[in-house]
RNA sequence: GACCCCGUAGCUCAGUGGUAGAGCAUUUGACUUUUAAUCAAAGGGCCGAUGGUUCGAAACCAUCCGGGGUCACCA
């Protein structure tokens, strides 16, 4: 164990004098009554009789002794609220010596309005909850000549703030709406898949080949069957085999694993919800989305317009539907239609996008719009119409030849859903995993492998089915107007310290 | 992976070659309506690590470790 510095030092001295008062630090419950913004909004003049006895609880965050008098603060999980205590008003009062910034406490009393007109509570029973071994880095709140509230020695280490997040949220409660707000649009999804019928279910975390998905896995090991697994990349094949199965709807929520770069919108678990819906397809699934977004909106904010980096967005439906190769002649003159690989890889160069000069025409197309489209895409966008080889699991399109039936949504330049028609065919499914398969020999080490028995599963008969995979941390970052996906993950990836 | 920036007290930060600093937090004393409480005093540091330059390094140089940011890679 580290060495302790004199304050967690002194603090464990005064747990001692606590034992020794016979008074238990950790106690086991308490009956709280009230929250402390309750009371603060409830409290009036006339209402003054219901709370003549109140029971709050909460960490202390701020102390002013004044000798025979004390005043302090404690948060709940609502707020702060004032706390009163006076000799002679309170059996233990000398006790209150040994409590510190950071303990947890609980007070009995009544609710009253200081000379200066703050909300408090009275003291008349004082008990000590927890004592807190640790100092936490207090932040005092005041006020600037404009009346603007600052923070004074905010606890503002991202690096700190990530890997003790716990502290984090108790210095800077603020934080914690990010997260309850990712609650409620979670919540809100599910409510809608579920009013509808469709059925959450699990499906394996540890797979023995990883698939629906372009890119690397975890790898682990497993000691009894002595194999390798992977941690799943996405969960589309085995929710697919549910819809084989006799399911008309199946949904899942899910962490998923990608063993790729870290930076702003990547971390290497994040959160994907997947939803595979039986005869329908993709055109059906953009009226869905549509509705969903604005559902989740309205439920979680309140209001179907968001503010994202300064910019109005609007999620109203519906969203603006483009085709890509029209989307690259939108927003760069370039008819890239009907152009061989190295057509394409010419034009490229013209727009000046670099470029692997082996990449397929897939490769090049999927590289021209990433640079010069995806960021003008601020408001919702389907981009549709994606060429097959960059889509080994979507439908052939029912009428342009050479896509196929898929949208990707892009909101304030990003990536937010992809959906499509999903692949039944067995027969084009296996041509198009092996074409796969000759990528990855190829040295493409992100190209699909080939599952027999998930082609197995779908000659069995897979009806018609539209799929969709929305990345929830991304969602939850436009919805809460944060720009790092590390903000709304309260345990983000970090480097281990030694 | 490349580049830029950062690492000093529990927290936020100053300190560009000559005895290690401030505010808050902590300790002691005073104070029965304070709210960044106030007043008086005190304690607290392997200056991220290792080498080097120098009479002398927190500072300059090199390497490493950790972090932040920008870009690249990556559907």
């Amino acid at each position: 164990m580290r060495e302790l510095n004199d304050q967690e030092l002194r603090r464990r001295e005064e747990l001692e004098h606590l034992l020794q008062s016979g008074i238990n630090p950790y106690p086991y419950s308490f009956d709280k009554t009230h929250d402390s913004t309750h009371i603060l909004q409830n409290f009036k003049d006339d209402t003054a009789d219901d709370f003549k006895n109140v029971a709050v609880a909460g960490r202390i965050m701020a102390l002013r002794r004044m000798g025979k008098a004390s005043f302090c603060h404690i948060q709940d999980a609502s707020g702060r609220i004032q706390i009163y205590l006076r000799t002679g008003d309170i059996p233990n009062y000398d006790d209150f010596k040994l409590y510190d910034i950071g303990d947890i406490i609980g007070v009995k009393g009544y609710v009253f309005r200081t000379k200066v007109g703050e909300i408090s509570v009275h003291g008349s029973e004082l008990v000590m909850l927890c004592k807190s071994l640790t100092p936490i880095p207090i932040a005092k709140e005041g006020e600037d000549e404009a009346g603007n509230k600052i923070m004074y020695d905010a606890f503002a280490d991202k690096e700190l703030r990530y890997r003790q997040r716990y502290k984090d949220l108790v210095v800077n409660p603020q934080i914690r709406d990010v997260f309850v707000k990712r609650s409620k649009i979670i919540t809100a999804m599910r409510r809608y898949f579920d009013e509808r019928g469709w059925l959450e279910v699990e499906t394996p975390v540890l797979q023995p080949l990883y698939g629906g998905a372009l890119a690397r896995p975890f790898t682990t090991h497993h000691n009894t069957l002595d194999t390798t697994l992977y941690l799943r990349i996405a969960d589309e094949l085995y929710l697919k085999r549910l819809i084989v199965g006799g399911f008309e709807g199946v949904y899942e929520i899910s962490k998923n694993f990608r063993n790729e770069g870290m930076d702003k919108t990547h971390n290497p678990e994040f959160t994907m919800m997947e939803i595979y819906v039986a005869y329908k397809d993709v055109f059906w699934m953009m009226e869905m989305v549509e509705n969903l977004l604005a559902h989740i909106a309205e439920t979680a904010l309140g209001s179907m317009d968001v503010e994202v980096a300064g910019q109005q967005i609007s999620l109203k439906p519906p969203f603006r539907r483009l085709p890509l190769l029209e989307s690259i002649k939108e927003y760069t003159g370039k008819d890239v239609s009907g152009l061989d690989t190295s057509a394409l890889h010419t034009v490229a160069k013209e727009l000046g996008v670099e470029i692997d000069p082996k990449a397929s025409a897939g490769k090049v197309i999927d590289e021209i719009f990433s640079e010069k489209v995806e960021h003008h895409l601020v408001q919702p966008t389907y981009i549709i119409d994606y060429p097959l080889e960059m889509s080994p699991l979507a439908k052939k399109h029912r009428s342009k030849e050479g896509l196929t039936e898929r949208f990707e949504l892009f909101i304030n330049g990003q990536e937010f859903a992809n959906a499509y028609s999903e692949l039944n065919d067995p027969i084009d499914q296996r041509q198009r995993l092996e074409e796969q398969s000759r990528f990855r020999a190829g040295g493409d080490d992100e190209a699909m492998t080939l599952d027999e028995d998930f082609l197995h599963a779908l000659e069995i008969g897979m009806p018609p089915t539209a799929g969709l995979g929305i990345g929830i941390d991304r969602l939850v970052m436009l919805l809460t107007n944060q720009d790092s996906i590390r903000d709304v993950l309260f345990f983000p990836q970090m480097k281990r310290l030694e």
